[in-house]
DNA sequence: TTTACGATCTAT
DNA sequence: TAGATCGTAAAT
């Protein structure tokens, strides 16, 4: 059993129960934490992009219920981890009420706290590549497949996201989804991802925030 | 069971 | 601009 107190600290299911874009624009500033073996290490989040449902034909989920979507389809908060060309991984928050298959993936973060933790996951790259993509920040955090379907509402899980300061409307950036070339119109370009540009974020209330 | 390919990243 | 590298989903 986690602590009351750390548990507070998480944004709660609820946060996660709502359409997957709303739940992306407002995932912006929020920090993603990772405890392991008694270190911590967060970013506040500054990119993510909404995938909604099995009619959304860049989701996962248009494949329907299986053995990797099911996580989706289960209750708002989780984490869905899946592995991308053979060998990197990407986290998503999984959105929306129960059964309805949809996730917001978090593309990029600004390492706030456990800076040399992440850099030692990092070896070579320097401090603004850490994790400015979906790949590099699971590699930055060392997550993996072991966290997918665990909650991120849960600090005891070992990943988890805490309310971070508010992104005023003005910074937010919003433009079509990356890396789904593939995939059929109207979906290509739907103005489903979100971000915060680097001379945004040095205007932003964010500004500042340095820790450990 | 086999095949094709992907919500990426890095080095060239 | 190509190569790495493997689980998933669809095809055979």
């Amino acid at each position: 059993m986690p602590d009351s107190q750390s548990v507070m600290n998480a944004l709660p299911a609820d946060f996660y129960r709502r359409d997957a874009l709303e739940v992306a624009r407002d995932l912006l500033g929020q920090r993603l934490v990772r405890g392991l073996d008694g270190r911590r290490a967060a970013g506040l989040i500054v990119e993510t992009e909404a995938y909604r449902g099995e009619s959304d034909l860049a989701c996962h989920a248009r494949a329907g219920r299986t053995k990797r979507t099911e996580v989706m389809y289960g209750p708002p908060g989780r984490a869905y981890v899946y592995l991308i060309y053979g060998m990197y991984w990407c986290l998503n928050a999984v959105t929306c009420p129960e059964g309805e298959p949809a996730a917001v993936l978090i593309r990029a973060i600004w390492p706030i706290e456990g800076l040399d933790w992440i850099a030692g996951n990092r070896p070579g790259a320097p401090p603004h590549r850490w994790a400015d993509g979906p790949g590099k920040l699971c590699r930055a955090l060392q997550i993996d497949g072991r966290l997918n379907a665990s909650p991120l509402t849960d600090p005891a899980s070992g990943l988890w996201i805490e309310p971070g300061p508010s992104v005023s409307e003005d910074i937010v950036r919003r433009g079509p989804r990356v890396g789904i070339q593939s995939v059929p119109e109207p979906w290509r370009s739907q103005p489903w991802r979100f971000w915060i540009e680097p001379p945004d974020l040095t205007i932003s209330p964010v500004y500042g925030i340095n820790e450990t």
